[in-house]
DNA sequence: ATATAACTGAGGTGCGCACCTCAATGCAAG
DNA sequence: CTTGCATTGAGGTGCGCACCTCAGTTATAT
């Protein structure tokens, strides 16, 4: 037999077509007895499922969407490309992905919005946002209403009972920490540490990796309290001038948010920062000029279009009530040099 | 309109569904005018088609199959486990994988295998075997008869007609140069080279990149010539052994083969080695290990789960006659700490 | 003008499965 | 034994497209 069919099956079974097809589908009354007998045939004649008739018949519209934050830098940019590459890809698939820019650092706002998706509309959901308890109600809220959800990229303290997508941020913290411990050599000094804010679980995170290698393997190396820069060109430059005068061993930056351009830009203008070795975090094309043209050292990243893909490849799952392939969803957390670009 | 179909098509561009079939699927005997028309109203109503009826109607099995090497220690038992991997999953999708291993640094042996393939049996190839011009013709041999071949990871000078997957491995080198000279810092020193052989192009390739990085930018470094292990325990200690008699400043050690378990354990076994830095190449569970426990202290690495389903995605996709999505194909020459295992 | 080739349309079939209806059977409680 | 409910089978329809045939039409060459 070449590729058995459902036909097949039932005939193996001993079974009519109805019944391997409620089997199949987990429909209601079928005895234990009939779905053994035909979980014994599925293995005895390894029939497999066919993916396309399967969506064909089902003749089912996917739609996912993407709510992601209305403000940012390069980096939000680079999300909102990768979301709009997979959804022109995914189109002869019968996945249409949409996109939801709001305020998602406004937990009211936020919640809002996730209040007025209808189950009609959408059968699955990935939000990046801030971590909040309102808005963890509305996400339990949202799966309570039969969406699936995936956390995407973002710092919920995770529910347990959603999915996630993204990386360990306390081991991209360690990793970055490792490497400036690393890059800095036996030489005693000081790290200087900036963030757009520390409100950010992400930014958190990565602080406490960051601090847990840097005081264990590197204990000649003292990381210093961390810069709020708030997304202000001016006020980073005026943070990082007085951090400077009052220290004048730094050997080393460590940006923790995603948007590095204004702390790099500050760092590189000012004069007595020109050695120092600076790791940021994202790739975006502001980071990665500045990774050619060594105004900074390395790279933490995470890739921005497998973390899309791997939304819809899950959110796709659970809608098709499948479990994700665990082992092909885990995100890395990547280390670029200029070699590795 | 939902979602047009061919038949919307055909009546939006005011030709039959035949004449629509035609076009689509680049058949014989239509006129340009007739083309046109379609490809007009394609654009207007926003037709795509819809890949699982495709599938189904097509009712294609795809054949791939993998050539590997027969012998090999643990990076080959991963890529086996995860082509495995991809051919269980891969089954409900119309997709059958199977695996040759043979003989792959035999020229001979390997054409002789590569021209018994028949063109009826399989529609895509991925091989991975070293260079020589012999299987290079093979290889040309191959496409000839209307197989879709990908280069799989391998050192050929890239047939410029074939697909390949895999890293660069000059930059991939280069990267490994960039690790070894960052984390050594500025006290002057030399590196030790290890190689199974440096007949595999891949090792060539990687000791340019090396050298390329370690020259221009770390003068105070001095990379050695290359060892080579033969894959032979006691050879590779005796010679590692006779190096250190030799050079009394050797700082680091860089593994260029992808099995690193012989010259690693050597190393690391070694009393005047203890306190060297040791980069390797490619993720096994020894490798894994050794950087948890600190033998070693990064790892170049390209995921093997990645590439091998890039390779079926383009064997697929050249079946089909399209094109891959090249952006989602490359594969990426990661850094691997101990943080980011 | 006629033979010929290049095009076009109408229609049909089948891919493997989901989903539906309806009748028939079994089984247990009352 | 009847009633009611769970289970099973038979059969049909349609998803959107590929692929085939054959008749009819239009352009091209001679």
């Amino acid at each position: 037999m070449i590729r058995p069919t459902a036909k097949d099956l039932a005939e193996a079974a001993g079974v009519s077509l109805a019944t391997v097809d409620r089997v199949l589908n987990d429909r209601p009354n079928v005895s234990a007895r009939a779905s053994l007998k035909v979980q014994e045939a599925i293995e005895k004649i390894g029939f497999v499922r066919n993916l396309a008739a399967v969506a064909l018949a089902r003749n089912k519209i996917y739609r996912f969407r993407f709510v992601l934050p209305s403000k940012g830098d390069q980096y939000l940019q680079e999300l909102l490309q990768r979301v709009g590459e997979a959804s022109h890809t995914l189109k002869s698939d019968l996945t249409e992905i949409t996109v939801d820019q709001i305020a998602t650092d406004d937990p009211y706002q936020l919640s809002r919005h996730l209040a007025a998706i209808e189950t009609e509309e959408v059968d699955g959901v990935a939000v990046m946002a801030p971590e909040s308890p309102q808005v963890r109600d509305a996400l339990s809220r949202l799966m309570t209403r039969g969406i699936h959800l995936v956390q995407f990229l973002s710092g919920q303290e995770k529910l347990k009972t959603a999915d996630f997508v993204g990386v360990d941020n306390f081991a991209a913290g360690a990793t970055a920490g490792r490497i400036i411990g690393r890059f800095l050599g036996n030489e005693p000094g000081k790290i200087m540490i900036v963030a757009e804010t520390m409100v950010a679980r992400d930014s958190i995170e990565r602080r406490r990796g960051f601090d847990s290698i840097i005081n264990e393997q590197f204990p000649h190396l003292r990381a210093l309290p961390s810069l709020e820069t708030y997304g202000d060109q001016s006020r980073a430059a005026a943070i990082i001038q007085n951090v400077v005068e009052r220290h004048h061993d730094i050997r080393a930056a460590y940006v923790l948010s995603p948007e590095s351009r204004i702390p790099v830009s500050a760092i590189s203008q000012h004069a007595d920062l020109q050695k120092v070795t600076v790791v940021v975090h994202e790739r975006t094309p502001f980071s990665e000029e500045a990774l050619r043209t060594g105004r900074i050292d390395a790279i933490i990243a995470q890739d921005p279009g497998h973390a899309v893909r791997s939304a819809v490849r899950i959110m796709r799952a659970r809608a098709d009530l499948r479990d994700p392939i665990a082992a092909q969803e885990k995100i890395r957390i990547e280390v670029l040099l200029k070699e590795n670009l």
